[in-house]
DNA sequence: CTCTTGATGTTTACAGTGTCTACATTATAC
DNA sequence: GTATAATGTAGACACTGTAAACATCAAGAG
């Protein structure tokens, strides 16, 4: 940690490659990043990545899960704080959209050519499964179970909802066109769209 | 076009490498895409293909219009066969999901890092707008005309159901989940969604 | 018909990339 | 302290995008 010259070891070198890398597509895009500049970043050589990440693949995976982590903590301080409140599903749809309004080239690094599972209908086990539709779904079942939605209608609820959410930030963070203010604008439509699902909920949110 | 021996010069080479490139994107996946590998499957040399296209990005660019151009023109068959029918906006639905179903990379290949321009509030020339979505609007426009849905209001409508049908082709072309039979749930999904934003419009529907 | 000219394709070259192998340095355990 | 495993380096290879110099062809002008 000091400033001793000896640093032949790095000895945090897979979260700085981590962390580095995520920095460089941030700034510079998926396209024009390196293992190479990414070694470089971390001031080490060109196969220095290679004792902690089988190949360029890995690391990129590596980068998706740690912003998956990332985002999955801000929707759990998001639930924590409105869990219970008739805006909670408001908040997370803004927190969703302003997620990657804010980090611009996560949508498409997260979401396209990526080994995240989602699993819509989980099926598979809840760790394996994409934690932050995981946190969504709950949160929506916690409301329908509320209001004693039919039980075998709860699962497409969730899953229109979350696509809808999905396809309004696909569609923000790519258009070139920006919206002056879309937080209005995905307000507006979470409102348009909540009673098409939740008719016989409206109090409770 | 014969046997002669003498094709020096491929005389359909931009369009040969557009579909030779999208056979391979198709097959192989965006990453493992080159310029080479084009120029080879096209028999020519590897640096051919610079006499048509300024360089790799512009042979990508012209591969996602051609691709465009086949999918506005189903989405047109789909107006022609269902205008002024109940079912258009399902069918149109259901042919924007099957569209990416049945070409698999072309989901992320359109939507992420490509130049397409999606305005979705129709700012620019309508020439230059992502022609599909322009379809697609004028068909639900011409629906809540018919109904005199409020004016105001008739934009949102028209970027929310896109917004939704987009996020569920997301999601159904990426996670590793297969609908057994997607084509009820899409349409279970439009059933459902129609009401929220088409209150006073059902019959026309 | 020849000759020029522009369009198209080839060859060669270079820098950057992912990845492998052999080697160097260091940390750790006995 | 020394063996051993963990970590970093150097060099090499094949492949990539791209540029420059050269080759071949098509088409019109005289």
């Amino acid at each position: 940690m000091q400033d001793k010259k000896k640093d032949y070891h790095h000895k945090n070198l897979r979260n700085a490659l981590i962390e580095k890398s995520i920095e460089i597509v941030s700034s510079e895009g998926v396209p024009s990043f390196s293992l190479r500049k990414a070694a470089a970043a971390c001031g080490v050589s060109h196969a220095a990545p290679y004792r902690h990440f089988q190949n360029k693949e890995q690391l990129l995976s590596a980068m998706q899960e740690h912003i998956t982590d990332r985002f999955s903590i801000l929707l759990e301080e998001i639930i924590k704080k409105y869990e219970g409140t008739p805006v909670l599903l408001k908040q997370m749809g803004l927190s969703y959209v302003a997620f990657f309004i804010e980090n611009p080239t996560y949508f498409s690094f997260l979401y396209t050519q990526s080994d995240i599972v989602i699993d819509l209908q989980c099926q598979i086990p809840e760790k394996e499964n994409y934690r932050p539709y995981m946190l969504y779904k709950t949160a929506v079942i916690s409301i329908l179970e509320q209001v004693h939605y039919p039980l075998e209608k709860q699962n497409d609820v969730v899953i229109s909802l979350w696509a809808f959410i999905h396809g309004i930030t696909s569609l923000v963070t790519m258009s070139n066109v920006r919206y002056e203010n879309w937080e209005q604008k995905v307000t507006d439509f979470i409102d348009m769209l909540q009673p098409a699902f939740l008719k016989n909920t409206e109090g409770a949110l």
